[in-house]
DNA sequence: CTGAAAGCGCTTACAG
DNA sequence: CTGAAAGCGCTTACAG
């Protein structure tokens, strides 16, 4: 069928054991590497990494299991770490869990069964409750979601001082009446939650959310109701950028002018908050260093297996556009 | 270090063969079927997948190699086509080239030593050409990007079609002056100029075109340049949503009114394109169908080798929004 | 530096 | 239905 390590020693001269080192640069004289190369391009040999990864008990592969990836910030994550992962030398997986306990329990036992070296994992709220009861074979690096009592390495933003700077901004645009639309499956949207909550409180304002599914629908219909009724709110953060795109749509249907009659801010600077009128107030994440940054913490816990954990906690820029300040034009008109 | 079949035969008091026939649905008793399900509960036992691979010689693996990732088409794309390999219990590798011939050449050699059982793959223009010197030892599906002597099964979009359709509507607004903004890396932006060049002509219009590395930034240095020129035209239409976002970017940044002074439209219906005002003309490719209906045609091939070449050619959908009705609601007006 | 041989963890004819 | 044995394609001590 396809062509073997064997093939290739035959067409050489050389034993099955020289190929494989001049492959992996062992001890190989140059005459019978040369003599190794020529036959390879001559068989149009390729390794068969099952074999190689069974018989080294190394799989060069690092597991991505990420809730979703059509959320633009995972996506962005996703292509750092490959990157990074690409200049290791390593492979990555990647699997969208969909926000789904059960779909991650099935990945989890698929990383095991792939043998990979380390995780990279953005778990559900439920999943990331139980980890300190499971046992991992490989190395575990949290991205973007993980707890206080929890025992793995970890990159995160600064959800609640950056949801806190969001709140604080709004104050001091003005606004009173600042609802929250938040993810309900990670402890992102938990966090970036006790951030509002903390937030209002410090500004002796009633708060006022609501918690979804972290998606453009559930966020759409959501806010749809809310915008309706009489008790609106005159501001609205969200916790992602799905959750800002669903809103924002209800609030264009709705008829209701941004930022006069609905102020809003989120996260995650995508290139479309630049682009709609006016511009939405973000949280910038840094997402490349995010996915960049789990990555070289997997490999230096793998260097390292003894070192302590580490919490890696990143801080957001907060953009401010538009979509927050009307009342500060109409105080500068003033 | 890791527990193995053996350890699951010992704990079950069978054999490894039962054992191995217990986990595949092969012919076993009741009674040691039972045996075997609570040995592998109580040793934690995953199989390794490496040995199942290159015992059974069987990847149960799909390569889905794309140029970018973070193009949201391909996010759409490859969602649905890992929902599609989900569902047909097969594993999806995903793997980025970057629009760059040489990655492109590197992930072939990985899915090749990977063993994979098919390959999706959306070439760019060089490699593409090169596709029928080349030899696969896997079944290959095109997505999103083919030509006409490709010998390889393709799912694609009607190119041609759909930018003529973009550019009937924008005489029938009555614009005369169109330019055209293409990606100059993938076949597909060829088609769309290709079409875009037949639409000028059919309408006696003389074209005005750029071509551009596919990304957000390449079409915001190129457009800024443009439109800032006395003779920039009155439409632009882009061949896919990163060039447009680069495009719009610099249109606001020109300060163009749109669609008085410049009009927009462009590919693939992104949620950004409605909330953005006015919003934007969009050709909807069928992105879901097109993964699914990729990973199908894979399939089919996998079962039936003998199959005839097959070409699917979808057509898009044209939504119609305000970027593009400056005149028309002027001549409404009037 | 080089080769013969063992063995990674499975699956699958082959007997029974 | 069940088990003993061969072997998938590699890597890696072990000798020399």
């Amino acid at each position: 069928m396809s062509v073997s390590i064997r093939d290739v020693a035959r067409v050489a001269g050389v034993s099955v054991a020289t190929v494989s080192r001049a492959l992996g640069n062992g001890p190989v004289s140059d005459a019978l590497r040369a003599q190794v190369e020529a036959a390879v391009k001559a068989t149009g040999y390729h390794p068969n990494l099952s074999a190689r990864r069974l018989r080294s008990q190394r799989s060069g592969t690092i597991g991505l299991v990420v809730a979703d990836i059509r959320n633009p910030f995972f996506t962005a994550v996703a292509h750092a770490a490959e990157d990074a992962a690409y200049r290791a030398g390593l492979r990555l997986i990647l699997c969208n869990t969909e926000e789904d306990p059960a779909r991650e329990a099935i990945y989890l036992g698929l990383m095991q069964e792939e043998r990979v070296s380390g995780l990279l994992f953005a778990p559900t709220r439920l999943t990331q409750k139980e980890l300190p009861r499971q046992r991992f074979a490989y190395p575990v690096v949290l991205i973007d979601r993980t707890g206080p009592n929890s025992a793995h390495d970890s990159v995160t933003l600064d959800n609640h001082a950056a949801m806190g700077a969001l709140i604080d901004h709004l104050v001091e645009q003005g606004y009173r009446r600042i609802g929250g639309l938040f993810g309900k499956t990670s402890n992102t949207g938990v966090e970036r939650r006790n951030g509002y909550l903390a937030g209002m409180l410090a500004h002796g304002l009633t708060p006022d959310y609501r918690e979804v599914a972290p998606s453009a629908v559930a966020a759409h219909a959501e806010a749809t109701q809310w915008l309706a009724r009489g008790d609106r709110p005159e501001a609205l953060v969200t916790s992602n950028s799905l959750l800002m795109t669903g809103a924002m749509k209800a609030a264009r249907e709705a008829g209701l002018r941004i930022p006069e009659q609905l102020a809003l801010a989120g996260f995650d600077n995508e290139s479309w908050t630049e682009l709609v009128e006016p511009g939405i107030t973000v949280i910038e994440q840094p997402v490349e260093e995010i996915g960049r940054t789990a990555m070289n913490l997997l490999l230096e816990r793998l260097q390292n297996p003894a070192l302590p954990v580490r919490k890696l906690v990143l801080g957001g820029r907060c953009i401010v556009r538009g979509s927050t300040q009307a009342r500060a034009s109409m105080a500068g008109v003033a």
